[in-house]
DNA sequence: TTGTACTTTCAATCATTTTTGAAAAATAGA
DNA sequence: TCTATTTTTCAAAAATGATTGAAAGTACAA
């Protein structure tokens, strides 16, 4: 395959996978395109390379930038800024943890939290049926959580070491 | 709090939950009132307590059925059928991970691969580049699949225990 | 058969999100 | 300062996605 077939083909799927996993499909292609270019990108190359407008460029460079995962050059002698990726995939990974956990992990546990103390005969059925999925998923969603915060503290390899060995470690669940 | 806000509060939050996870408002919707009811409820009783259409409804408890969550029962001498949700939260979870993995994962896997073996000489910088990322990121995103498909293939006790047991282990990356 | 009680479908409509592009604001250099 | 260049903003337009509702389909009982 040549290089700017694959690129292509890079970019879209990455649009499409975050567009499946509410990111705007833009602004992820915009990240797909930083993170394999050799050099960092002036709005224009990416205007030109997405086929996107100013302002659509603008805007979602911003929001990259907002999520950590984008940052600004500015070269000797220009003056229009050049943007480039957080190359290391290990951090980007991170990145989108630590804001996806802020951004809706958080509040549900909240939720779930405020919502777990329902006033009323907590052995009427209704209130039961309720009370026993809150708890549940709380649990569920709480150790996500907690699994989501050790890998953002985590050092790449040991993390994936860890992983991987307790991955190949299956004593078939006993 | 009183059940019923409780149980609007949690419908809508999961529905937002769903909405930036890539899944229909309403589906989380019906999924939600679907898991906090004791009993089983027809297509009239969920598009009343959510205030959507007839062919809405359908439309949605179709696609949960679609996804394994969501079960129809007939009750004896009643034409109408009655829908309820998986309630044990660790199979939904399970379910979940096994659709998304099949629907999301496994194809941006097959792009990564296919993406892999570019025409040039690799010593080129943008080549080098495109090939650097797509490697690190089929590393990472191939660990998550396999870590997935481990949590599937795990009794819930036993995965909550050693998972909580490495988390935590943090012997603060070492 | 026919009528009834439901479910399913799908074109049209509505709502939301994304994108555009031109104007305004900002910035750097002369 | 003023001018040239670049970035930012944001109302309007376009695109996408969700919802409706009425018609068609299905299954059952009489």
């Amino acid at each position: 395959m040549q290089l700017d077939e694959a690129k292509d083909k890079f970019i879209q799927a990455w649009g499409s996978l975050g567009s499946n996993w509410g990111i705007n499909r833009t602004m992820a292609q915009v990240h797909a395109l930083l993170l394999i270019s050799a050099e960092s990108l002036s709005a224009e190359d990416i205007m030109a390379a997405l086929n996107i407008s100013r302002g659509n460029a603008n805007m979602n460079l911003r929001a990259l930038i907002d999520w950590g995962l984008v940052k600004k050059e500015y070269r000797a002698g220009e003056r229009r800024e050049y943007f480039f990726a957080e190359k290391d995939i290990w951090q980007v990974a991170q990145q989108v943890i630590v804001e996806r956990r802020k951004r809706e992990l958080k509040p549900v546990l909240k939720v779930l939290e405020d919502v777990r103390n329902v006033e009323g005969d907590p052995e009427q059925a209704d209130i039961k049926a309720f009370v026993h999925t809150v708890e549940h998923l709380g649990q569920i969603v709480g150790m996500a959580d907690r699994f989501l915060e050790f890998a953002v503290s985590s050092e790449k390899s040991w993390f994936m070491e860890t992983i991987l060995r307790t991955v190949n470690s299956r004593v078939q669940t006993p």
